[in-house]
DNA sequence: GAGAATTACTTAGCCGACTAATAAAAATCA
DNA sequence: TGATTTTTATTAGTCGGCTAAGTAATTCTC
């Protein structure tokens, strides 16, 4: 797969991680009618159904219109769907729907792997460790 | 920015972080006319001039369909050229423009500042031990 | 040397992500 | 109250990334 080893930097490091979980993810999730992305929009509406799209915003850090687009076609795809609210004529609420919910659970499930695949051969205090670490470089970059 | 810390499993720190790197890259490279990922893509011109399509595929693990069509967007923005082989007539060698070899140096400027914002207050230790962990990560998901 | 398999590129179409511009409702304030 | 600002959502357009399907040239094989 990756040839070149180069540098090593962390940033090159960082950069070959980026790539290499998004195809595994993406092979991980290619079966189940999921893209890359509405995994962590399934997560948020499954810990709080019926938040609008600001909310979402916020809690997945990325743009309006990204969000807007993804919830369009996960509403076409029966996923999700969206109510105006009657108090705040500007907005609009977005639920799970039975198929949404039952997306979550096989999201939840691909994390697992994720997760696993991706800390095996660490010890526990490495596994530690690398948390702390890696919490250090969101800091950072935030 | 990120409000949510949830479990803070590894995975979700990765994410996390390729996020914050997309965006800090992003705005890095905003003013320079080069676009995300065709930083790497002159990196590996600047290493090797005149490359083909299937090289660059293999170095960067990226598809063909998507590396030809960003070549074709930095050709028509002057940093590129691209040339048919004489040999074999199927394949096209890429050639960096003098625009394109200027726009590299401020994609190594702007990695220079993007691994120092990454590391900032970890000791010489901690960077080699998060390095060394990261390799472990990106073995794992080879 | 002709047909088959492989290699290299190209095209079309989809999705995530972004910016910029717009519209509409709500909140603020003079 | 009426005008202004802010918030919220939407639309249009761009780029990176992917898959799938196709074309053309080369290589392999009989």
């Amino acid at each position: 797969m990756v040839k070149t080893k180069q540098n090593n930097s962390i940033s090159q490091l960082l950069v070959q991680i980026c790539k290499l979980r998004r195809n595994k993810s993406n092979a991980l999730l290619s079966k189940t009618g999921i893209h890359a992305g509405q995994d962590i929009l399934l997560y948020h509406l499954s810990i709080e159904d019926g938040q609008t799209i600001s909310s979402l915003v916020d809690k997945i850090c990325i743009q309006h219109a990204t969000i807007f687009n993804m919830i369009d076609r996960m509403e076409a795809a029966g996923m999700v769907r969206k109510e105006k609210d009657a108090a705040d004529k500007r907005t609009s609420r977005v639920y799970l729907t039975e198929k949404g919910k039952q997306a979550f659970t096989k999201v939840a499930e691909i994390w697992k792997i994720m997760e696993a695949a991706s800390i095996k051969g660490l010890t526990t205090e490495q596994q530690q460790l690398l948390n702390e670490l890696l919490q250090v470089v969101v800091k950072n970059l935030s």
